[in-house]
RNA sequence: UGGGCUAUCGCCAAGCGGUAAGGCACAGGACUUUGACUCCUGCAUUCGGUGGUUCGAAUCCACCUAGCCCAGCCA
């Protein structure tokens, strides 16, 4: 389906960023080719920051002609399982994006990773640690005072070979000793300050499995993988800022890599009432506040794929925010009229009303049921047209009646006549009430002369209201979603929840032509939204709905 | 009393010494068989602050202020 969307040539707008300074200006160089990679550790499930990173390495290789490799980081077996990447191939492409044949695992690369650390053993640049972890941290100094060398840092290089051989082999616990790089205690960079590249774990890794029991840590295997790869731009996150030099001296000290990868930070997004950290929105799923990761609250790639948002629109969000290197927060007003904006045209427009009351057109003929042509989208005469049932019962939204309107209330109220969206004009006489004052019936009469099409000028009514037909109406479930957070933090600047952020309405009724729509189609109901038919509880006979997102409203009540 | 980074409209974001793009949001108005869409119009004499260089500074220099990141055998 829509895995097959192209992505625009130009996915990067018309406007740069810093990256395209940089890139341009490495192209004019020596470079010759583009290669970057998006990097993934499989232990979670992709969300919309990571969007956001996946557009901006799949479109920068796309607009210079290059490459975009898929890689998945996974170093640490303890945190990794293959549930995770395959969901993560899933996202991917359904973004919309093809790796090719450029499917990568670092896990592929351990062997080379461990003949590297002898290369580095062999130039005394790494050595075996036997400090524990909390002695290392003590060792290590604070971000005001250096650190001191470890006592094991000046063993002999045979030495250090023979047992970094024995921690392959198993011969140690985990935790007992780590292969440190060997570069600078009195950094004032902390991540210079001999870091560990190599811990033992004894530990079942989903692609390996117990073939190792020592793992390289992120710092020395990535500036690795990217060198194995030819990878020219290596883009990741601003807290990696601080790892650059590292990067750097890994692939510097290990040496003999062709290309050298240039690492560049981005700010990662964050969004207005949207909670990104994974920690997080793992707690929402393991407590139960959400209906797992696809929840349709989620900011998930697959909760924002069941909320019905497409991959179109995600992409041309993602273009739209941009890419810089200031930390900022993106009003999440622009990713719904992203979504509305790609919806618009493609949706067809059909009546549903959510919050049904009786309307009962006192003149119009008791069993006679007339079926009206309608348009499915008027700025669309592709999507055609539909013939929709009207009679003398009719539901519309209870919203759209006042018994003592409001000022500038132009929707139905006695006295008033308003349009019925492809139908007649229709005036109110009088409303029926329930013991407990509540209205029973709206009673209406109808002028024939006003039929829809009939070319009727005589008077003009401000309201056009959307109805449907009692007789002819389908039942359907539609809960209407709203963010999960809400927009002011506490305090403590932690994120609220949301106590409205599902409404679940039962009782709501729908024209008969969206009667066996499948899982995954989308309409816009009129005047109240794009909706979608959700993939996990809607039945063929008992469709449910998602509110993918509300339509623009100037009207205050 | 360490190091790295950032600061342009309510929110994103261009800009790279020649006199403040664009989008979102918002506010008016036109149109309207969706109070939607569309279309017009408005929305930074000013670029975190203060000095300086220059004919000319958001852009260069100095100092200051504020925010973010770093002391995992996580990524």
């Amino acid at each position: 389906m829509e895995n097959n969307t192209p992505v625009p040539e130009n996915s990067l707008g018309a406007t740069g960023n810093f990256i395209h300074s940089y890139i341009q200006e490495d192209l004019k160089g020596e470079l010759n080719r583009l290669n970057t990679r998006f990097p993934p550790e499989p232990n979670g499930y992709l969300h919309i920051g990571h969007a956001k990173s996946i557009c901006l390495n799949f479109g920068l290789a796309k607009l210079y002609g290059g490459k975009c490799n898929l890689r998945f980081d996974d170093t640490n077996p303890t945190k990794e399982d293959v549930e995770y990447v395959n969901s993560i191939e899933e996202d991917v492409k359904w973004l919309g994006f093809d790796w090719e044949d450029r499917l990568y695992f670092a896990s592929e690369y351990f062997n080379e990773f461990y003949e590297f650390a002898v290369i580095l053993i062999k130039k005394g640049k790494a050595f075996v640690c036997e400090l524990t972890s909390e002695e290392m941290r003590q060792y290590r100094g604070t971000l005001n005072t250096p650190g001191k060398e470890s006592p094991y840092r000046n063993r002999s290089i045979e030495e250090n070979l023979e047992l970094f051989e024995r921690m392959r082999a198993g011969e140690f616990a985990d935790g007992e000793k780590t292969l440190r790089a060997k570069i600078d205690m009195a950094s004032p960079n902390i991540n210079m300050r001999d870091p560990v590249i190599y811990r033992i774990s004894h530990s079942e890794h989903h692609r390996t499995g117990d073939k190792w029991c020592i793992y390289p840590m992120y710092d020395y295997a990535h500036p690795l993988e990217d060198a194995i790869e030819g990878i020219t731009h290596s883009i990741c996150t601003l807290e990696f800022e601080d790892h650059r030099p590292l990067y750097d001296w890994v692939i510097e000290n290990v040496g003999g890599f062709d290309i050298i990868p240039r690492q560049i930070e981005f700010a990662r997004l964050e969004l207005t009432n949207t909670v990104m950290s994974k920690r997080l929105l793992r707690a929402l799923v393991e407590s139960g506040e959400v209906d797992g990761w696809d929840d349709p609250r989620m900011p998930t790639i697959c909760g924002l794929r069941r909320r019905g948002i497409t991959p179109s629109a995600i992409r041309n969000f993602c273009e739209e925010i941009g890419v810089s290197k200031a930390n900022s927060v993106v009003d999440s007003a622009l990713l719904d009229h992203c979504i509305r904006d790609d919806l618009k045209e493609k949706s067809k427009v059909v009546m549903a009303v959510l919050n049904p009351v009786k309307l009962v057109i006192t003149n119009y003929p008791k069993g006679q049921v007339e079926f009206l042509d309608i348009e499915n989208n008027a700025e669309n005469p592709e999507l055609g047209t539909r013939q929709v049932p009207f009679s003398r019962e009719l539901y519309i939204e209870a919203e759209d009646f006042m018994e003592e309107p409001a000022k500038k209330f132009f929707r139905l109220y006695p006295g008033n006549e308003v349009r019925l969206k492809g139908a007649y004009f229709v005036k109110c006489i009088g409303v029926i009430k329930n013991e407990d004052e509540s209205i029973k019936e709206i009673h209406c009469t109808y002028d024939p002369e006003t039929k829809s099409g009939s070319g009727f000028e005589g008077r003009k009514v401000k309201g056009t209201l959307h109805w449907v037909c009692v007789s002819e109406s389908i039942k359907a479930t539609v809960r209407l979603y709203d963010s999960l957070m809400l927009d002011n933090p506490d305090p403590n600047g932690e994120m609220i929840k949301n106590p409205k952020s599902v409404t679940v309405l039962e009782n709501c009724f729908i024209e008969p032509s969206v009667a066996g729509s499948k899982p995954g189609e989308r309409f816009q109901f009129m005047r109240n939204g794009y909706f979608v038919v959700d993939t996990k509880d809607s039945k063929e006979d008992a469709l449910v709905f998602n509110r993918i997102v509300s339509l623009k409203s100037s009207f205050k009540a």
